[in-house]
DNA sequence: GTTGACCCTAAAGCTTACTACAGGGTTTAC
DNA sequence: GTAAACCCTGTAGTAAGCTTTAGGGTCAAC
């Protein structure tokens, strides 16, 4: 049971010691033991919780929904479908999120090639059409 | 010259009164005149610039850009350039959260197909990729 | 034995785009 | 003439995820 101190830790995590210290503010990690003189001892497995986090935040979960992510692993029956549905839901939410910036992108498009066949001037069809058009 | 009050034009934009002062606050509105009693009197003409903030936004552009997009249009000579090139710029940035957003989907769906071939109870495919896989 | 790297807490600051509140004056309609 | 609906300023709060600051203790090396 080496333990370490929250430099090495946040070093191991390719974080921040402010970052991990706030992971634990924000309930994303338990309260680790203390030396005599209060520096906080992990020890080498608060590591995967870590990169647990960094993972969850990779794969667009918010740090509250980690939390709850964590939680669910404390209940081992119904646990899988509780994680799948929300893994589901986010998928839906991505794929959302996908479209509207389709969407912005393909709005822009067409005001760059506006642009792009523009022979007047002193005018822009880009300014022009955010001015101009209803949308 | 029909000078209307702020509830006026905030309402024909669809907006907020609070929306369009702070609009003036960012800069994004010139000051407007005012009545003998203090009131803001704005003329019509104002919700065309409204709009053209409104579509901006639509278009994924942020408040400081869109303030930058309204300077070039003092400046004639260039104009059509500088703003093609933000908007180009503006579509390359969608494309790459376009691609992070995809990527982290591609990444979800592993997970819950590695659910959905689960035998073993008890166990969930999903939790146990974000603990143990590195990235 | 002292310098420098590390650790502590608590609180504030950052960004974006608003929204709400406090406390007060004005205008309009009945 | 009064009550509702509107306007004013200035300040603070919201969400998310940290980062920074202030003011200090501790530990390892030379």
């Amino acid at each position: 049971m080496t333990k370490l101190t929250i430099g090495k830790i946040a070093n191991a995590a390719g974080l921040g010691v402010e970052t991990v210290r706030f992971y634990e503010r924000r309930g994303l990690l338990p309260p680790p033991a203390r030396s005599a003189s209060g520096y906080r001892l992990y020890d080498t497995e608060i590591i995967t919780r870590l990169n647990f986090i960094g993972r969850a935040k990779g794969l667009g979960f918010t740090l509250n929904e980690i939390c709850e992510l964590l939680a669910l692993r404390t209940e081992p029956q119904s646990c899988c479908d509780s994680v799948r549905s929300r893994a589901a839901a986010k998928i839906a939410d991505i794929e959302s999120r996908v479209e509207q910036l389709l969407a912005m992108k393909a709005g822009l498009r067409t005001l760059v090639d506006a642009c792009d066949d523009n022979e007047v001037p002193g005018t822009c069809p880009l300014l022009n059409a955010l001015d101009v058009n209803p949308t």
